[in-house]
DNA sequence: TTGAAAGCGCTAACAT
DNA sequence: ATGTTAGCGCTTTCAA
């Protein structure tokens, strides 16, 4: 009805032209042809006399004719349409996740559809569901999953349905659903980049190393938790709770946070922010109490988003290959009809980037 | 062919399953009932009995069934879906403006397409066909615009030709393609931008301002160097060629570019690179080569992404209303049916926002 | 090499 | 309130 209405305007402004999408049979028509011959000119796959391909080809150009995907789609019941689904575009992080997503896609000649979830657990089920409907070949869920009651049940029944209906569910950095779904993920090596990190900064001689930003429950926070703690473990120290504080994976949060440990008195030679937009507020807060980075303070990040690098001085931080992870993730789905025996979970390796935010703990005063 | 081989593997696996989607006829077999009243069901805008509606559900939910999106489009003769056609989502730019286009686009219902051009004119025309056969119901254009020869007359075949369909070109954050044009515009005052921001740094005492990264051509330089011009003009200055370097607009051209200046000898006190991440590498390379900001030379950006706050200093820029971009554009370009009067051609407006880095002119030595 | 016809899954008249 | 029928635009047997 809402076309009509649009008809009916656009009708009145333009001397009586109804919307008109050509059809195969326009073509056909204008050609002196059957539709069917037409379709066979466009699928290119077929014999046709070389005359009446340069006809049909004539008439296409003429009407100025394109496919629709729509009809084209029901008949072959494939989409050619991959759909990611992220939680904030706007994010480095998912961003340069999502650009290896829609190169990979692209590549192999697939339609991107996106979706945002502002994490909200809820929203991404009901997303996944309009995927569904969408036939996607794939859908690519970018970043780290909650883990609220009832969620990962949830989450194999849509990966059993998008299976059975030829789909697939991709997780790209985030856990395995476990052992028996059909899934596909790529997942980077959260635990041992948090390992690392904190271990340089015990070669450093930092002993009370504040961990910034833990959201419990968080795939990814839990994960970094996991490795910051092993490495003080396996120097012989204690993780000291006072010292892993909780906090929103944001700018503000990290500022906000670093000023309240200041003003409880907390004693710390090192902030590991759990993420390098949280790493940007402990600096601003830090540079605002005084305290020099990294003479007084040493402070490290983790995502290594290009963000990193502008800032002063320069965060040394724990890279993750996001690109390489989003195409890798399309890649393994879209291929694994081909490669019946390519492994569907990989895990990418992580490192530490030494730029200028930390240096030796400083000599006890 | 590709879904047969895909069927007879996952067959060999699982106990001969075919690939099922279940559909609307299943549903009513199950349910004892016709097609048609699923249909009624789903449709939910057509008098149904209780009793076979809860029936008809409970089959649909047995059977886990969703719509095919293709067929009800089909039929339906529209998609629900919105493109949106990018450089690139990495950068914060257009990232905000997507931002707003998918919020907006999921609070009136519809989905989103997305694709990338990589600055590539010729892949964007191609984008743009490709959203053509998927029938999108808007395909919006973010960012500026390349004026190559012959492109405008493309562009503007390729509007007439959406609103031929019933869909829409839609232009947000680039100029026009003419008064008699089927598009929708959303634009936001670059020129107005860059005379303010100019006119602010004049007003500073500041007489020889760099601009830097320039790109004759593209919409969004072009503006911004008018700006530029006019500021200085009103000022009975006349702009100096050697003052406007061309460049990219990214951190490294303007890190080589501020360099490269310095090397050269050319005298200036400030700088006004055309993109705040131009105004990154900037930064960057005044600090090597021992230039304070904003003491030596005042620096100043364009966007106001959130990256400007990062920076140290602060930076002062051009604030550009990305999301709510966004958002107008599409919100315009759906409700045009329903609102024939409405303007489809908007300029937001812009600011400079006064941060640190930006300072007096230094007095001559 | 080409055409005719059937049907993909759904909705929307038109009947009942 | 529900069923029947006829397509939407395309691809794909099956014939010719």
């Amino acid at each position: 009805m809402k076309h009509e209405g649009d008809a009916k305007r656009e009708g009145d402004a333009k001397r009586g032209s109804e919307i008109k999408r050509g059809t195969i049979k326009e073509v056909a028509a204008r050609a002196g042809v059957s539709p069917a011959t037409v379709s066979r000119v466009i699928g290119g796959t077929y014999p046709v006399a070389g005359s009446t391909r340069s006809r049909v080809q004539r008439a296409m150009r003429d009407l100025d004719y394109v496919v629709n995907a729509y009809a084209r789609a029901l008949v072959a019941s494939t989409s050619n349409t991959v759909a990611f689904v992220v939680n904030d575009i706007t994010g480095a992080f998912f961003a340069h996740i999502a650009m290896g997503v829609e190169q990979q896609a692209t590549a192999e000649g697939r339609l991107c559809l996106v979706c945002t979830t502002h994490g909200d657990p809820a929203r991404e089920l009901a997303v996944i569901n309009l995927m569904r409907e969408q036939r996607a070949e794939a859908v690519v869920l970018v970043g780290g999953a909650p883990s609220t009651p009832g969620y990962g049940e949830r989450m194999v029944k849509l990966a059993r349905a998008l299976d059975a209906a030829g789909s697939r569910l991709v997780l790209a950095g985030r856990p395995s659903l476990g052992p028996d779904v059909p899934e596909t993920v790529v997942e980077y090596d959260n635990e041992g980049g948090a390992f690392a990190m904190t271990s340089y900064l015990l070669s450093l001689g930092h002993e009370r190393i504040v961990l910034l930003g833990t959201q419990p429950g968080l795939s990814t926070s839990d994960e970094r938790v996991r490795g910051y703690e092993r490495a003080l473990l396996s120097r012989g120290l204690t993780p000291d709770q006072s010292l892993m504080v909780p906090g929103e994976f944001s700018r503000e949060s990290g500022y906000e946070q670093t000023l309240r440990l200041i003003a409880d008195g907390v004693v710390f030679t090192a902030v590991y922010a759990i993420t390098d937009m949280v790493a940007a507020g402990v600096l601003h807060a830090l540079r605002e109490a005084g305290r020099r980075v990294p003479e007084d303070v040493s402070v490290v990040g983790n995502d290594d988003i290009p963000l990193a690098q502008e800032l002063y001085p320069a965060l040394t931080t724990v890279h993750i290959p996001h690109e390489e992870l989003g195409r890798t993730a399309v890649r393994l789905a879209l291929n694994r009809a081909d490669h019946p025996g390519a492994q569907q979970r990989t895990k990418m390796g992580t490192h530490v980037v030494v730029r200028d935010s930390a240096g030796p703990a400083p000599r006890p005063a």
